[in-house]
DNA sequence: GTCTATAAGGAGATAGAC
DNA sequence: GTCTATCTCCTTATAGAC
């Protein structure tokens, strides 16, 4: 193989790692694997990478960092809120659906480092890290329509992450797409229902929820 | 090792087998670790079963056929809709909170499944074995408060899988307990809201749901 | 039927030639 | 710097004593 700079070189392993993963699963990534899909000797794995978990913690890191929720900014404008969350909840089910191993990398990704103590707190700030992009959005979607939200935007974010996690799972499942847009329908106009004008004088708190039950956080 | 039936030998086997995944990964469960587990000799494995695959494939099953959807049972009664949908999922909630290796076990069995071509299908029967489940409930509770759906009881189901799954995935992701919660006083209200009192003669349509996007069935 | 001992192969990691 | 060849460990599975 020609030479590479050692950073070409790890860059080639993790991307060859991550479409290892993504066609077999992570019990599928060994390192005999990962070079053979990126066309290197097994040593050039480990003159890169000093393990196969340093290589693991890398890769995780590196697709948490990057990942692309540019699915939700495809934004409309001059629609109505529900419709506005609507496009964007239709959108990102379009990107998984059109590449559902990618979010079955990202789902198994997690349960590793759910299961690797020093990795055990980076889904934490992944779904931080969801939580603020789509908070960005929903808070400029609002704006746009002139609306603004009954509840802590953060929130607000989390039931649309809930949703979005829960319906991809739900057809990496079953691979019903159309039962998948049906219920992006039905939560776009829950999720629309959580605002209101913002010219309204009067705040209607129209929602109920009476008290959040007191449960203590775990320790993850 | 005292002597032991086939069947009592499998099923303990399971059982162990169940506990060192919940406890350490599927990656973890090794034939060895599961006989540790179970207080047996390595060959009492394959004396009850003809490999670690078959274990693997019986382990799922019965994972899938005895999935305890008991927690949602709970239903009060003289309670409204919300309220009863409220309880329900907050019900689920605490038993994932109180035993959180179970779900996430689930999760990675699923994963596992998914990567297994001759178990590819069973994550479908698992997810219609919970739609069924839910949608019973919600058929209940809507008849005891004297309220109709207004979309299709298995879609209203797939909408409250879906908030489970999503909800459940973020607690094991950040181990926010009390943001669940909310999530759930939030879901609970927007679920109710597919519903309209029975005694209502004319059918009032308030939601909107103009059109449902047509994204073809991939092939699981 | 249940065990110990071992076969056969795949894994991560490295030595040492070039 | 990059390779081939190899080390060592751990895996599933089985042979054969009892």
């Amino acid at each position: 193989m020609a030479r590479m700079s050692a950073t070409d070189r790890r860059s080639a392993l993790l991307e060859a790692a991550f479409r290892v993963i993504a066609a077999e699963g992570v019990s599928a990534a060994t390192t005999r694997a990962i070079v053979a899909e990126a066309g290197m000797s097994l040593a050039s794995f480990h003159y890169a990478f000093t393990s196969r978990d340093e290589m693991m913690r890398e890769l995780i890191r590196h697709v948490i960092e990057n990942q692309a929720v540019a699915a939700f900014s495809s934004l409309r404008y001059g629609v109505d809120l529900r419709t506005a969350i609507r496009d964007g909840l239709q959108a990102f089910f379009a990107v998984v659906v059109a590449d559902p191993a990618h979010e079955q990398t990202m789902f198994e990704l997690m349960q590793y480092s759910l299961r690797t103590p020093e990795l055990a707190q980076l889904p934490r700030e992944q779904y931080s890290g969801y939580r603020n992009a789509v908070s960005g959005l929903l808070e400029t979607a609002a704006a746009d329509t002139g609306m603004s939200w009954l509840l802590p935007l953060d929130d607000v974010a989390r039931m649309v992450v809930a949703m979005t996690d829960g319906i991809t799972l739900a057809w990496l499942a079953d691979g019903d797409a159309a039962a998948g847009s049906r219920v992006i329908e039905f939560a776009a106009t829950s999720i629309a229902a959580l605002a209101q004008p913002i010219d309204t004088p009067s705040p209607v708190i129209a929602l109920q929820h009476p008290h959040v039950t007191d449960t203590a956080e775990n320790a993850p």
